[in-house]
RNA sequence: GCAGCUGUAGCUCAGUUGGUUAGAGCGCCUGGUUGUGGACCAGGAGGUCGUCUGUUCAAGUCAGACCAGCUGUACCA
């Protein structure tokens, strides 16, 4: 096909859909408003450092999974793959580490070069929220409340399920890390390709695997929660306390792991089985370490970032953007007259549509199609009365009246 | 990335063991109605059958490659 289309991945927003998605966004503006996060947004490239060091060099998004070129002047760029790293790169930018706390909300497209399937593309938009400066874990819980609360006000709480688990801190990962190695050298011969490779890489994300050997082996494999030290256990302690006071359910998934380097201590998904193997609907945790991997002041930081893509997938909302009224004259020569009235409907409120193409029978059609309640015409008679027909398109009756009375009418349905 | 399924009109789909000019419903356009819609009637436009290569006298139909979408898996929002 030599048709110009987009590329793979890749989508045009249809007006129905991206209605949709701007629902989204809107109710994740207008929450996150209320818990007094502010609205920022950051370029979508960067020079690829800002995302590789945070992201880590063994995490998919930077090995196989980004959008890496090159400039004109030879700068290494990159589309950016996640919002956080952006985000916080700006906050320490503008030197606001002294500023703390900052509470940031923001949206907007990410790109990953994924293999494409229903509510996963390309081109994404995430909506995300990052609460900076704040090391106490009520910051995590007032994350997680944020993002339960968005996706109560989406309506679709009821097809979703919590999950959260700790990282620990640095200790803690360390000394568990080890102990997971050397449980998992003793099946070595039986574990998936893939899991041997991060075996010596990235251990912790063999957690994740979905692979029924690995699985196996993991079930009596090393719990992190045996290995939090106090700072981490008391943590997490208060963490899922701090949930429970709020009643929000959720399940402690020991085998969840962020993909990304940067996170520690808590991290939760909120994930649904409507979307097929795309469950994750929003997704976070505490970065603490992510400032000072950006060369920044060593900042603490916990968020989230939810794909508007997805939840709008689940969002049940028709889009009707129907006039109030169309508007039409009943001859060419007339229709210079239809702006200045379009201009005062218009300033009254009114949602119109002007009807300037076909005639008579055509516009009618028109107005039917686009199922507005009213149609106003001018005519030569209506014009030496200075009068216009207002139609009820639902009853089908017509009423000679001015327009002021006419404003009136519609306006009170 | 790996595996499977799918691709025919704007949309949803039919298309027989390969055989004239590829069909239906919906939608769209024109007219029946020169100041009036929904219903109805009549007519019409719209397809290089995803793309390319091959097999064949003959390909929408068979084969291969590629492209795209979907499903699962990996991974993630």
């Amino acid at each position: 096909m030599e048709k110009l289309r987009t590329v793979r991945g890749v989508h045009d927003l249809l007006p129905d859909i991206l209605h949709k998605q701007n629902l989204v966004i809107n109710e994740g503006l207008k929450i996150s408003e209320k818990y007094c996060y502010q609205q920022i947004e950051t370029p979508i490239f960067e020079f690829a450092e800002v995302f590789t060091k945070p992201l880590g060099k063994t995490s998919d998004i930077v090995t196989k999974e980004n959008y890496i070129f090159k400039d004109r002047s030879e700068d290494e760029l990159m589309l950016r793959p996640e919002g956080t790293s952006g985000v916080v790169r700006a906050f320490l930018n503008a030197g606001l580490t002294q500023d703390i706390p900052k509470r940031y909300s923001y949206y907007g497209p990410m790109f990953r070069y994924e293999r494409p399937q229903k509510g996963r593309l390309r081109q994404f938009k995430q909506f995300g929220i990052e609460c900076i400066g704040i090391n106490n874990s009520m910051a995590d819980v007032e994350v997680i409340s944020l993002g339960h609360a968005f996706l109560e006000k989406l309506n679709i709480l009821d097809k979703i399920n919590l999950k959260i688990n700790t990282l620990g801190d640095s200790e803690t990962r360390l000394k568990y890390r080890k102990a997971l190695v050397d449980y998992l050298n003793d099946y070595k011969s039986e574990l998936s390709n893939e899991s041997i490779k991060r075996l010596s890489e990235n251990p912790l994300r063999i957690l994740d695997s979905k692979n029924e050997t690995d699985k196996k082996i993991l079930i009596n494999a090393p719990n992190i929660i045996d290995y939090l030290n106090e700072v981490s256990q008391e943590r997490f302690e208060k963490v899922c306390s701090g949930l429970s006071a709020l009643k929000i359910k959720y399940q402690i998934d020991k085998n969840l792991v962020r993909g990304l380097d940067y996170y520690c201590h808590t991290a939760f998904e909120f994930i649904t089985s409507d979307l097929g193997s795309q469950g994750t609907v929003l997704a976070g945790g505490r970065y603490d370490g992510l400032a000072k991997m950006l060369g920044g002041v060593d900042t603490a930081g916990v968020g989230w970032a939810a794909g508007v893509d997805r939840l709008s997938l689940m969002i049940n909302e028709e889009f009707a953007n129907k006039p109030d009224l169309v508007l039409m004259a009943v001859s060419e020569n007339l229709e210079p007259l239809l702006m200045p009235i379009m201009k005062k409907l218009v300033d009254k409120g009114l949602k119109v549509e002007i009807l300037i193409t076909g005639n008579m029978s055509k516009k009618f059609k028109r107005a039917n199609k686009v199922d507005a309640s009213y149609a106003i015409i001018l005519g030569e008679e209506e014009l030496s009365k200075n009068i216009i027909k207002l139609k009820n398109l639902i009853i089908g009756s017509e009423r000679l009246i001015t327009l002021d009375e006419a404003i009136k009418v519609i306006k009170n349905l």
